[in-house]
DNA sequence: TGAAGCTCCTATGTATACATAGAATTCAGG
DNA sequence: CCTGAATTCTATGTATACATAGGAGCTTCA
């Protein structure tokens, strides 16, 4: 698709750099932001999905979410589609769609397959990764908790290492189904961040995690990539289990 | 819906015969046949394309194919979509859609995803699974070698045995994401099968080693589920992969 | 004759009108 | 007052007409 920064109308932040990166990307393709509208759709509902403003078993009529964005009913039904094929939303026997819900044993279950495919995926990388990149996250990583002390905008690019770190893995393990898998794995994931979020010490004791997750990639130790996954990934789904113990009521504000 | 035989927008001649057969029908089966258009597209494009009837590359047009089908655009589209979302078709930039290519290099990305996913559920199924389910499929895989020797019908016998197998595995899994991760991992799988069928030595040792895993599940051994579904997916990847080098050329007609 | 530009054409993207099934509601009867 | 059935209403499923982008082919000029 043309242009990858038409959305997010607020965000913004790291300014000039995205800018030199959008202008060099607008230069070597001209054809700018022809984004269609059921991308568009798409992306909008998906956001909303995964930051909770459409909340699980909210209801999504045809016409009324084509009116509100600002699309026809038919691009509207391929975005809805798209949604449905990544399992955000279910259609109702006769009554529409809605957004489905997470339980808790949805959770379990996401994790789950989250282990099978990120335990694989971490011997693999540690099996073919490009050291370098692994060496340069580790510097990142290392300096990760120094992050957490510097508020909003620390956390912000605390998180964008996570992305960084997915994506380190996703080209080191470079199989398209795996990765295709993982996206899968993730995007219902981003779900259920917003439930634990904001928990210095969980976040620190995770940078760790992810540290020997890299140093395991980086020295080619395939069993103990594996096996410092697994502790993380347990860690990770207790922190959201004790999360949601603690404030059960619906997530959404 | 109106007529579930619609195709004929002409026909309505015998009027009164097919109004009172329509209603005996209703009356009788109420949930009768209500397949919509898009899912009859869907369908008959999925399984022609597993069957290599449709070739890998090549190109799917909308109105050729909404018009082959007996379908409009519309419904078309949205089984596109489903396609796309499966990945057996992808978008082409300009040129409408194509069947997605089958490299051998993809042959081995889907089977490390395969080996992921099927290595992990069956450590699951060997912890919770029903025992009569198995004991059952270990009596019907013991019998199986039986079944390779008469012709035709045993073989679908044979793949009907598969099937029990692989249903028994997601329901003793009962994890929605992984069922759906592996359903996919099956379909991309059913389009090198015809690659490699037809060969009973093969067939023969695979019912073996199915019989191990059967039983590993059964004793509740989840290390050795692992390590001979482990095998028996090294085995059935190598004897694909002796299958294209022995029979290089597209393997469609 | 080659290359560049233009035109046409094709195939998708979108909007809208219409058909229809199922649910909710309402009305009638007991 | 409750129950049942018919009706209305709503929301999806489908068809079709129109808009548009991108490529192929042709034409023209050097």
């Amino acid at each position: 698709m043309a242009s990858v920064y038409t959305e997010t109308p607020k965000a913004g932040i790291t300014g000039s750099t995205d800018a030199a990166a959008a202008a060099a990307a607008a230069a070597a393709v001209p054809p700018v932001a022809v984004v269609t509208a059921s991308e568009r759709a798409y992306r909008q509902l998906r956001d909303e999905i995964l930051d909770g403003v459409l909340a699980p078993g909210a209801g999504l009529l045809e016409v009324e979410q084509s009116d509100r964005i600002g699309v026809s009913r038919t691009p509207l039904r391929a975005a809805i589609a798209r949604l449905i094929a990544d399992g955000l939303v279910a259609g109702r026997a006769g009554r529409g769609f809605m957004v489905t819900e997470m339980s808790v044993d949805s959770i379990h279950e996401l994790y789950e397959l989250r282990r099978a495919l990120e335990e694989h995926a971490a011997r693999i990388a540690a099996t073919r990764r490009d050291p370098l990149v692994f060496l340069e996250l580790r510097e990142q990583f290392r300096a990760a908790p120094e992050l957490l002390l510097h508020g909003e905008a620390g956390l912000h690019r605390y998180y964008a290492l996570i992305d960084d770190f997915d994506d380190a893995l996703d080209a080191a393990v470079g199989n398209p189904f795996l990765v295709a898998a993982l996206a899968n794995v993730r995007t219902h994931l981003a779900r259920i961040r917003r439930l634990a979020r904001h928990n210095p010490a969980r976040l620190r004791a995770a940078a760790a995690e992810h540290l020997l997750i890299i140093e395991a990639i980086v020295s080619g130790d395939t069993s103990l990539a594996a096996h410092a996954t697994h502790v993380h990934l347990h860690q990770s789904l207790s922190n959201v289990l004790a999360a949601l113990e603690a404030n059960p009521a619906a997530p959404v504000d």
